[in-house]
DNA sequence: TTGAAAGCGATACCAA
DNA sequence: TTGGTATCGCTTTCAA
């Protein structure tokens, strides 16, 4: 009785089949009269197929709309052509930028970026990662350097070339690229007292780096003896509206002329705003400094002073890094620095 | 002699192993005495397994630190619980804003959400939702309306169910979950007649869906017998910088008063920016209507006038749509209108 | 240059 | 409540 439940194929297809009737390796290569493997090689390596025989397995594909299944070609390949990426938010420029140019290189060599967000720390970072390497990508991005024990276990037990960002470290799981955010702020405060700036503000969003990168510039500061640095926490994400309410804050508790630091370009340029609708002139009363040149903020804002840094490097060197390794090539350097640089366009 | 370079393995693991030592479902359920499918079910079904057994398997989890394969799962389950999502471009704010609200959404589900930039002519549409398929998403996010014929038959033989957005039609490929374009041209032009602006410049992305708004207020506009728009077309991506050379252009052709409609809040930003460095008053002078409500811009600049688009409520009913017709639900409607807002604060 | 057979690591289906 | 067995669709390995 059973065998008669199974209906014959007219298109003579396996009678196994689901109902759910893709298209498969086996159909293209039934109809191009070759074997699966045949058609696999055509799709992966067709150098090593006869030109004919590509011929007539294009002309299958073609014929059936044959879409392969990377479900199952990274299940028997252990190679998913996936490379996941962590950012702490896509609606952050920066970080979208830097994921941008990072996806576009990938994506030239044949690799898909899977996104995750770590912003939310309702969701650990372990159970995202996890998330993420339950897909078996080939390789992984990170930003920052600072991960908890738990999801260091996790990372290096997946075994795959990983590359973390937007920090620095001597001491990386496995690769680096980024710039120091201790030197940042060294620099900045250098910059802030080789101008003369006696009152020192600043604008800091909630977020572990740009803390420190404040803290740095607080201590350097203080060595070129500026003291009392008035601080405006505001939290993420960052707006324009906070960067306005930010300065807001700073000067209704009294601060008049000097320098403000913000801690990105979309707080700076939100800060401005507020001068600006205050009748406060920029930069000759109040300076401002933003970080990441978002937006080209420079170019648009002449009054504003920015320190750069240079997202399509870092995205690129990294996706090339990732490959690199995939191919199992062996890295000299496992610390990138990309470096920054103080951006200036007016001067006071 | 082959046989002795295969190790024993003092775990107990099978010998066919690849070098590739992860752990398996296989390896769980050795270790706490059940069988595969057990484990399978602790893990997705945890109320179909009696509590002891729960425990064991959960302790055997936790001692391997197994990370499960959803590459094995989904194609045993047919269900990868991976959404895709086709955008523009990630580096758009409201294009990235209304991602983020979808992911959310998903995440909240055990789903995931895969990428894939469409804002590349150089990579076809149709490639790209070939590479994103060839993943077997459960479901599919698509910006716009309008695809290729080509584009069209792989969507829906890959018979899954599918959402687009961003705009509107009677005859979505499956269910749409966006606004108007045209009625927003309507309601901008109407709105500008009734503030009785006699000149009218356009500030517009070179963009399908900005240039059809455009057209149809322009259009429009003329109904209301006010003609001789001064146009300005700006290349993607669109950025403050562009804006500012926006207006900037529009000035040196000769504007003078009136008001200008940008594309987008950025460029209308930029345009701002062009604005106040040449001491044109703006709204008085100038006024500026911006699109998409980015980055808060009626808050930030309360001269400023735009069309806000509610990503939050776009991206989270795409995703419960989604949801609804992977679980089989039937759907009242197939044509979803998101609406739009014009969002003005300060008066001329 | 091509093919046969054995997995890859999970789940579905049916039985116990 | 638990388990055996047959897949899912592709690639690897080895042979022809």
């Amino acid at each position: 009785m059973t065998e008669y439940n199974t209906p014959q194929d007219p298109a003579g297809r396996s009678a196994t089949r689901n109902s759910n009737d893709s298209v498969t390796l086996a159909d293209v290569a039934r109809l191009a009269g070759v074997s699966t493997i045949t058609v696999s090689r055509a799709l992966n390596y067709p150098d090593k197929v006869a030109t004919k025989t590509l011929e007539k397995v294009n002309r299958a594909i073609s014929q059936t709309g044959y879409v392969p299944n990377l479900l199952a070609g990274g299940l028997a390949s252990r190679r998913t052509r996936l490379i996941a990426a962590i950012i702490p938010s896509i609606t952050n420029l920066v970080y979208a930028e830097t994921i941008q140019y990072f996806s576009n290189s990938l994506n030239e060599s044949g690799y898909q970026v899977l996104l995750g967000e770590s912003g939310y720390p309702e969701q650990s970072e372990q159970k995202l990662i996890s998330t993420v390497l339950s897909r078996r990508p080939d390789g992984i991005l990170l930003t920052g350097v600072n991960h908890s024990a738990d999801c260091r276990r996790l990372l290096l037990a997946a075994n795959i070339p990983l590359v973390e960002t937007w920090d620095l470290t001597p001491t990386p799981l496995d690769t680096v690229v980024g710039f120091s955010h201790e030197r940042i702020g060294v620099a900045v405060a250098d910059f802030i007292a080789s101008k003369g700036y006696q009152h020192v503000g600043t604008i800091i969003a909630s977020d572990r780096r740009a803390r420190f990168r404040e803290k740095v510039m607080i201590n350097r500061l203080e060595m070129h003896g500026i003291e009392d640095v008035l601080r405006s926490e505001v939290s993420v994400p960052t707006n324009l509206h906070r960067g306005r309410s930010g300065l807001a804050s700073l000067l209704d508790k009294g601060f008049r002329h000097g320098v403000i630091w913000c801690s990105s370009d979309i707080l700076a340029h939100g800060a401005l705003i507020e001068a600006q609708s205050r009748g406060i002139k920029v930069p000759q009363e109040l300076a401002i400094i933003g970080f990441g040149d978002q937006n080209f903020a420079v170019d648009t804002y002449p009054a504003l002073t920015t320190v750069r840094i240079d997202r399509s490097r870092m995205g690129s060197i990294a996706a090339n890094i990732l490959l690199a390794r995939i191919a199992q090539q062996e890295l000299k350097e496992h610390v990138i620095d990309v470096g920054f640089e103080i951006i200036e366009r007016e001067t006071t």
